[in-house]
DNA sequence: CCTTTATATAACTATTCGCTTATATAATAA
DNA sequence: TTATTATATAAGCGAATAGTTATATAAAGG
């Protein structure tokens, strides 16, 4: 065991989490680049109220923050989560999403954010 | 991304799986020893089929693997699973789980399986 | 053979989960 | 101010989950 173990209680608690494919995807997104609630609702072509609900649990736990900027709500990982380590480590596991993004920008609905 | 990278549908479930606390900590327990049911009977003071129900979860998804050795069936870690690499990066941050073992032993429980 | 031990499975139940719709809050723009 | 855009929250519903009890299977021992 490393110094920074979890408690298994609650690493369990983070794996419910990340095992949603939604919600792990959103995280594997926000590896790389912040997002904002609209913004996943167009990459996951679900409604906003889903949306917000998933980013709520991930804020609860403490894996994602909140930067509010005029009338979007940015969100990014948390680095400084004690689970921020476990979660690097799981994303090297999972294939790159950024084309979700370019997506995203090719259809114009990225700017919309920034 | 990495060549080994999991489909992110397929990683979700996975996680999902090892989102209980006593399957996680099943997986973990494995990693250094192999068991049989009724020693995880004793481990989380819980009923026999509560106990066949959560290995046949993690035997489904292919990361457990089961031999029978006289009237025992001993569960084994299966290094060959594709998320075998994902769930060995995973254990790396959870607490070490001997102790339940030891714990079985002091009490002559473990050797009831061997 | 019959009994015991280990395990699996089926049926049932209470809880949790993720979505929906409707509504509320907050910032911006006209 | 009023309208629009972005987000959050609450209530309700159907599906999935993890446990229970009861029963089935399978090996071992007498």
């Amino acid at each position: 065991m490393s110094k920074t173990a979890i408690d298994i209680q609650r690493a369990a608690n983070v794996l419910k989490l990340l095992g949603d494919k939604t919600r792990l995807t959103m995280i594997k997104i926000l590896d790389n680049h912040d997002a904002c609630v609209c913004e996943f609702v167009e990459i996951f072509k679900t409604s906003q109220p889903a949306i917000s609900q998933h980013v709520r649990k991930l804020k609860d736990a403490g894996l994602v923050r909140e930067t509010r900027r005029g009338q979007w709500i940015i969100y990014s990982l948390n680095k400084d989560s004690e689970y921020f380590p476990l979660v690097k480590d799981l994303l090297l596991h999972l294939p790159n999403q950024d084309f979700r993004l370019k997506e995203l920008e090719e259809q114009g609905l990225r700017i919309s954010c920034e």
